[in-house]
DNA sequence: GATTTTTTGTAGCAATTGCTACGAAACTAC
DNA sequence: GTAGTTTCGTAGCAATTGCTACAAAAAATC
């Protein structure tokens, strides 16, 4: 009686497996843009995304913005740190909770974020548009995945 | 006349913004799974899957899988070399091109993924339940943007 | 009101990542 | 066959990331 060398493992494809397939999408439709902020304006994307919590959501914490846009706190420290220092945004102690740091845009940073914007937004319409009726599929799926924050 | 200082910034939402939620769901969904990978069996990400593909494809070479698994050269070389040196994979120069290295799992390897394929199959399962139709609808997303390797 | 606990933000270190340069082998062209 | 070009894989360095520990302020508990 031989012994088999060859044991049957599962036949399973990354193809069909949807968090890697999800990393792949995430990887492409970010990486154009995300080269374009980083070459052009010299923004990471971290420090991307607490400008755009800054210029839709006004003045705000360190803490209001982990909890809103999935970055953990060290992230968005870090991030403010270096916009702070080039000018973008400017940090102060709140008055009344002086562990809380309000952060806001300065005019410059209100300026780069009136020339970022639009091209985010274009960006977004052309992947709407290559995608056609996909998208409001992806849309859905995305929409159930990410519903419980649990 | 006033200056006007609040400069009208479009109205502008990361929830809205698709490569940012595609990163979030990425991140979401791969999370519970590579922290399983890492703590309990020491491997990390890349390794895992050029571990899946030689699972999937068995004897394949550096190049192959780069170009298979959306990964780059070096980082194929990085996961590779960690794995050959513990003992998961065999790496050997190919006859007739010495320039190619040929990977294999060892027979260490193929043990570990007999166990670790069907938990990445019950992942799947899991989350497919969880997602109910939508999960088709996702998938049809993801298909289309994923189609063209362009 | 003093002591413990919790919350907020930062800093420092280790590990991971991305990039570029490089060497070796194979291929092309003369 | 020799010189230039391309392909394959690796290595080294710089930058980024993730994690944990920490200090300062506030809140809760006694």
């Amino acid at each position: 009686m031989t012994k088999r060398t060859d044991s049957p493992l599962p036949d399973f494809d990354l193809d069909g497996f949807t968090p890697y397939r999800l990393t792949v999408a995430a990887k492409r439709t970010s990486e154009e843009l995300s080269r374009k902020y980083r070459n052009q304006f010299g923004i990471s994307i971290p420090e991307w995304r607490v400008l755009v919590h800054l210029a839709h959501s006004g003045n705000v914490s360190v803490r209001d913005i982990d909890s809103r846009v999935a970055m953990e706190k060290y992230e968005v420290s870090r991030a403010a740190k270096r916009l702070q220092e080039v000018g973008l945004i400017a940090k102060q102690a709140n008055e009344h909770d002086r562990r809380l740091v309000s952060l806001t845009l300065t005019d410059k940073g209100r300026d780069l974020m009136a020339e970022l914007l639009p091209i985010a937004q274009a960006h977004q319409a052309a992947l709407e548009a290559q995608l056609g009726e996909a998208f409001q599929q992806l849309e859905a799926g995305l929409a159930k995945l990410l519903e419980d924050p649990e």
